[in-house]
DNA sequence: TTGCATTTCAAACATTTGTATGAAACTATC
DNA sequence: GATAGTTTCATACAAATGTTTGAAATGCAA
């Protein structure tokens, strides 16, 4: 056991530079100073710099996956089982949101890195992304209790989308504010989750019809 | 002038190699003798290698916007100046999903370069990619023409969203295929085309109903 | 205290990296 | 064909980086 406050120190102050200055520009001995250590100290306790990141990130998700599967279990629990479809998706994407937008000032470190992560990803971070498919699938489940009948690959776009407007939303919303001139208040984060969470739900039941028309009707366009 | 075969031999084994590996491990000696040529050549030519990183993703992106702009003029043209709302997301998003996906061994280098810039960001881009905002300027005015009495904000949004499922469906393409255990058919470009049109153009429309409600009815979950 | 394991430390290592240099080769103009 | 401008080349430079090492310090149990 011993003092792992060394331990601490380093994971503590690697997170604070990674989400302030990004990996790209962020050395081992700039970490070691912050959390005055030795430079070996890393690689002692770590092994080396991309375990540190790894686990950083692996310690991250894990708090990410259980907070939204927490979201989803109580959903699912006032609804006798199955949620609605909205409840489901808010579980999905509010943590994420929740956690990552709202007044800068205001983020923690934690959410501070975990925009980093989704900005510039980085090797280490990347193998374990893979790990998160076993994750999704719980809410693909979710979402197949509360839309019965849907086909699936409706809903595996409609998660996909889903994910993919939170994501950029945490991402970008320095140019959507830009871009908007600040018309669109990314710091309102509950009225994003239910905007991003509508469209999603909406997109699931848009998708069924789309698949019930005849394909020519749907493609083809000047060109 | 002279020769600038050289210069060209330069950006073309760039682009190829960085598209291959990603910008994290491609170093001006692997370019310089994936183009056969000096190691000097680079500086001679770029100043440094941020700046060969810039040109090549400046010409990309140049093409990129060109082809969406024609797409735009060209609904617009056909619609008397008026494009339909699905015909000016699909100028938005068509050219990059249309480069970015379908069967990966028919994907150009241009693409995969693209689809490598928008997985991991690196500072030169970063950089540049302020710029893209004048450009999705035009398409607001579009969309603008397009729905008339539609506020700002809800046009913003669909943008916004319409990017971000383009974007995530490209960057992964991967994660899905295998989350759905490849029911989702990420090669049916002109498909996922019409999914992502038609689900921004229904956010454009939700977003007004959903603006005119009560906020109180709208947020709120079990937390 | 003695002895053993863990942890810290300063220093050095070994690469890798982008960039600079200055001479050589080449090209084109007069 | 001499000259001036451009391009190529081998080589060196300088700095940064992650990692290793071996000794010193510390903690802890017998």
């Amino acid at each position: 056991m011993a003092s792992d406050q060394t331990r601490t120190a380093i994971l503590a102050a690697a997170e604070r530079l990674y989400a302030d200055r990004g990996f790209g520009d962020v050395t081992l001995r700039d970490i070691v100073a912050e959390a005055n250590v030795n430079l070996a100290a890393v690689n002692y306790h770590f092994g080396s710099k991309d375990e540190l990141i790894a686990e950083l990130f692996v310690t991250r998700s894990i708090q990410l996956n259980r907070e939204r599967l927490r979201l989803l279990q109580a959903a699912e629990e006032a609804g006798d089982g199955r949620a609605s479809i909205d409840a489901v998706l808010r579980a999905l994407v509010g943590p994420t949101l929740r956690g990552c937008l709202g007044p800068e000032n205001q983020r923690s470190t934690a959410a501070r890195f975990m925009i980093r992560v989704s900005i510039e990803s980085v090797p280490p971070i990347r193998r374990i992304r893979n790990r998160e498919i076993d994750h999704l699938r719980k809410f693909i489940a979710a979402m197949r209790r509360s839309l019965p009948g849907h086909s699936d690959v409706e809903l595996y776009w409609g998660l996909h989308f889903a994910l993919a407007m939170a994501q950029q939303t945490v991402r970008d919303s320095e140019r959507l504010t830009k871009l908007s001139e600040g018309k669109c208040d990314v710091d309102d984060v509950e009225g994003i989750i239910e905007r991003v969470v509508s469209v999603a739900a909406m997109a699931l039941t848009v998708g069924d019809a789309r698949s019930k028309l005849p394909p020519r009707v749907l493609a083809r366009d000047a060109r």
